[in-house]
DNA sequence: CAGATTAGGTTTCCGATAGGAACCGGCAGG
DNA sequence: CCTGCCGGTTCCTATCGGAAACCTAATCTG
């Protein structure tokens, strides 16, 4: 029954903590699977990913950037040309992320159908 | 270097993109992690999480048990006594947080190291 | 018997953040 | 000349998070 081993990793001040702050936000997870299989353009992860606003992207990608998750590499062109790529860093995250994935895989429906119960039940 | 299986997951609109988004926000992966070791009292959660508000936390758990990961039991008792825990199907996170736990431990330093070199660099 | 204590929750107020939409820059093509 | 292109920024509003006070009701304390 127990999750995690003793001394329950960061149920307080820790690195681990600010790590977990770092990508859990609304968006950072599905921008880095976005990300995980190679350089992407901006308008690209708009499109793939759906539902996220330019301003909010570019935020969430400066972020992981100074975090030295993602890399910015922007091309002197016009129009403008930007590609954003996983650091080394950056992809230790896709294994995590990845079972995340699955388990969103699995048990999204599971968890809607909760929800529908839940309201039913109001 | 690609992550994810062909067709990307939750780049899209699915359960698994709603589950994701269920459990990306700034507390939630971490009172999962609270509750992963058996029931525990509100107090306990505040105090063990630590830097969370009641309202917060309440919110939090309130939402997670709507969706079916977490069962509240209020006992009528005065001074009041609540205990949250774990359903099954929200057992079944412990697993991918525990991946994003070791993760974090692992990569923690890394990542605040990264963070101060940028800012320095400014 | 009056008043403090208890634990979970709610309310109020304020600052931070997210989202939509509109705009910018600067060159290419109609 | 004017429009489209792409990444980014700015403005405004709606929502969220956090701190602190208040609520309930039985039990302890003086």
């Amino acid at each position: 029954m127990s999750g995690f081993g003793p001394g329950d990793p960061f149920l307080a001040d820790c690195p681990a903590r600010l790590a977990v702050e770092l990508i859990a936000d609304k968006w950072t997870v599905v921008v880095l699977a976005g990300l995980s299989r190679g350089p992407v353009r901006h308008g690209e992860l708009i499109e793939s990913i759906g539902g996220i606003s330019r301003k909010v992207l570019t935020q969430t990608l400066r972020r992981l950037e100074a975090h030295g998750l993602v890399h910015r590499h922007a091309y002197a062109e016009v129009p403008p040309r930007v590609e954003y790529e996983l650091t080394p860093l950056g992809a230790t995250l896709t294994e995590p992320i990845r079972a995340l994935t699955e388990w969103a895989k699995a048990n999204g429906e599971a968890v809607l159908a909760a929800l529908d119960a839940g309201e039913r039940a109001l």
